[in-house]
DNA sequence: GCCGTTTTCGGCCCGACTGTTTTCAGTCG
């Protein structure tokens, strides 16, 4: 069985903590990081790189020493100097460090003074008012481990991206309201759109004089306030969600938008770049001595920084700082470049609206062309359909085409990939279509080898144009099924399919990783909403900031075509 | 342990807040 990036990641991810505790050189444990943030945010997976023959310290924070590490880890699923360590370092103070306000100094005084190695030795060191005699705690220390401990049980996740914006944008009205308050700006992933979000990073600038964090913590919906200074606070608000703000003068706007959209990674390459050049950034400007030379916009950084414009999407710290170096930053797909939406359901199944208002809303938002893809057969509760109605939906589509102007209907289907990897419906119906979408939506528990042949098989027939929801996640809810991700996308290229970018915020699939490796083969994406009504089709900025993050232009997306090149793209041979 | 506009050794991002301190350590982002 490979071994997976994520594996790999996790070893070197609690060999870092394991370190940490111990007290060993905080750049060593820096160097274990870096390399596991590279690891898990590689597109193509170690053990297959090795197959190739390839030299991992090729890799960004790979060097000779980490190389032989995976290599070991690949081979054998273990590390020895892990096994080594934590016989003597209970692993479990790797998960002790993962509780908020609990550090390697911390965890290790626990484990050393009261033998704590496990959550629940901790509960109990806190039931006993053990933790607050301990050198350098006290009792508002306990009283705040004892919160978090329970808090980390809970294991609250990660937000989506269209819930924290539900939470977000009143916040954002309620903070701009506000007297003596300029700018309201949520950073942090939410800015980078990462298709789900841990906090809100809101950052304001306003008067010296503004109340702005005697009202923010009065906010209607703060539950708690976790902490509160002259600059920057803390809440949790009654939905679960925290939020960060952070008070700076106008002055350092731009370097504090910068600062605290991150990712942290990158602002550590971008300070790092600063101090090459004898310089200092921080979130109040860049400075030369005490001289603060540029820090008022993003672009005034950078450019004193001699970059390129990093949109915050890429700011990942995955390569972009060294191609805003060189103005080799891609041009990335806009809202504004899409065209069309190559997923839409209508009434004839689970949509809730009729062809006709999916097409006029389509043409509303100054679209050329949208299609109706409605389930198959197979999809029993969807009333999927049979070769009768779908051939009467495509008579409609003809018939309301020649009625509609300035908007074209395309006749399409999203079709089941069935078990053995057959189309639900026969070729010489599907020649009546467009093009189709094809999906899995049963039998996800296949066995990877399984599940990925019976893909292959469908994208061997020709009318398989494009691979919905290529992995079949969906955010918080469902893991991608069991697939090799990688033959999928070397397959597409090699057929002439073309994956979907499913732009729905509770599926988002593919992910980024997937849509860089996708254009690094040279596959084309569709970025789809899937929409079930017209309201829908608002999603598409969602799919389109997915795309941004994986690096994609124009280009590389098939619905920024126009409907001519469109046609020439679907058509398989 | 990695890396090179400081280039094969000697660096490695930087500031705010909290709690336990009496001048600072720990943690976080």
């Amino acid at each position: 069985m490979a071994v997976h990036n994520a594996e790999i990641a996790e070893i070197f991810e609690t060999l870092a903590d394991l370190l940490a505790v111990r007290g060993d050189n905080p750049f060593r444990i820096r160097a274990y990081r870096n390399a596991a943030r590279t690891i898990r945010g590689n597109s193509r997976s170690m053990a297959e790189l090795l197959a190739e023959g390839r030299d991992l310290s090729e890799l960004r924070n790979i060097g000779k020493d980490l190389a032989a590490k995976i290599a070991t880890i690949v081979d054998t699923g273990r590390l020895p100097l892990l096994d080594e360590l934590s016989s003597r370092t209970p692993k479990a103070l790797s998960e002790l460090m993962k509780i908020e306000g609990l550090g390697p100094k911390r965890v290790k005084v626990l484990y050393e003074k009261l033998r704590v190695r496990s959550l629940a030795d901790l509960e109990r060191a806190l039931r006993r008012g053990k933790v607050r005699e301990l050198p350098g705690f006290g009792p508002k220390t306990e009283q705040m481990i004892s919160e978090r401990l329970e808090r980390f049980a809970a294991r609250e996740q990660r937000w989506k991206l269209i819930d924290a914006e539900d939470v977000a944008e009143p916040l954002v009205r309620y903070l701009r309201d506000i007297s003596g308050v300029k700018e309201v700006t949520v950073a942090g992933s939410y800015r980078r759109r990462k298709e789900t979000v841990g906090d809100l990073d809101v950052l304001v600038t306003a008067a010296g004089s503004s109340p702005v964090i005697e009202r923010f913590v009065k906010y209607d919906e703060v539950a708690e306030v976790v902490s509160q200074g002259s600059t920057r606070s803390t809440v949790r608000l009654r939905s679960g969600l925290q939020v960060d703000l952070r008070v700076v003068p106008q002055v350092s706007y731009g370097a504090a938008l910068y600062y605290f959209t991150g990712s942290k990674a990158h602002n550590i390459a971008v300070r790092r770049i600063a101090a090459a050049r004898k310089l200092k950034l921080n979130e109040y400007g860049l400075f030369r001595g005490d001289e603060r030379i540029a820090g008022k916009t993003e672009r005034e950084l950078l450019k004193a920084l001699r970059l390129h414009w990093i949109p915050p999407e890429l700011r990942e710290d995955h390569g972009e700082i060294e191609a805003a170096r060189r103005g080799r930053l891609p041009g990335l797909v806009t809202l504004d470049d899409i065209r069309g939406d190559l997923h839409c359901h209508s009434r004839a199944t689970d949509g809730h609206d009729t062809i006709e208002q999916m097409a006029r809303a389509a043409k509303e938002r100054g679209y050329d062309y949208v299609s109706i893809n409605d389930h198959s057969r197979h999809v029993t509760v969807a009333h999927g359909l049979d070769r009768k109605r779908l051939l009467a939906q495509v008579r409609q589509i003809d018939r309301l085409n020649g009625r509609l102007r300035g908007i074209v209907v395309l006749k399409s289907i999203e079709l089941d990939i069935l078990e053995d990897g057959s189309l639900d419906l026969p070729d010489e119906v599907l020649a009546e279509l467009d093009f189709t979408v094809c999906a899995v939506h049963y039998r996800f528990d296949l066995p990877k080898k399984k599940q990925t042949e019976r893909i292959l098989r469908a994208m061997d027939n020709r009318h398989c144009n494009i691979l919905a929801h290529p992995t079949g996640r969906l955010i918080n809810e469902r893991d991608p099924y069991a697939i090799d991700l990688e033959r999928i996308v070397q397959a597409a290229g090699e057929r002439g399919c073309i994956l979907e970018l499913n732009a729905h915020p509770d599926r988002l699939d593919l992910d980024a990783e997937a849509c860089q490796m996708a254009k690094e083969k040279g596959v084309k994406i569709a970025i789809s909403t899937d929409a079930h009504g017209a309201e829908d089709l608002r999603f598409m900025r969602f799919g389109v900031d997915q795309a941004r993050r994986g690096w994609l232009e124009a280009g590389d997306v098939v619905n920024t075509r126009k409907l001519r090149d469109l046609r020439k793209l679907l058509a398989r041979t």
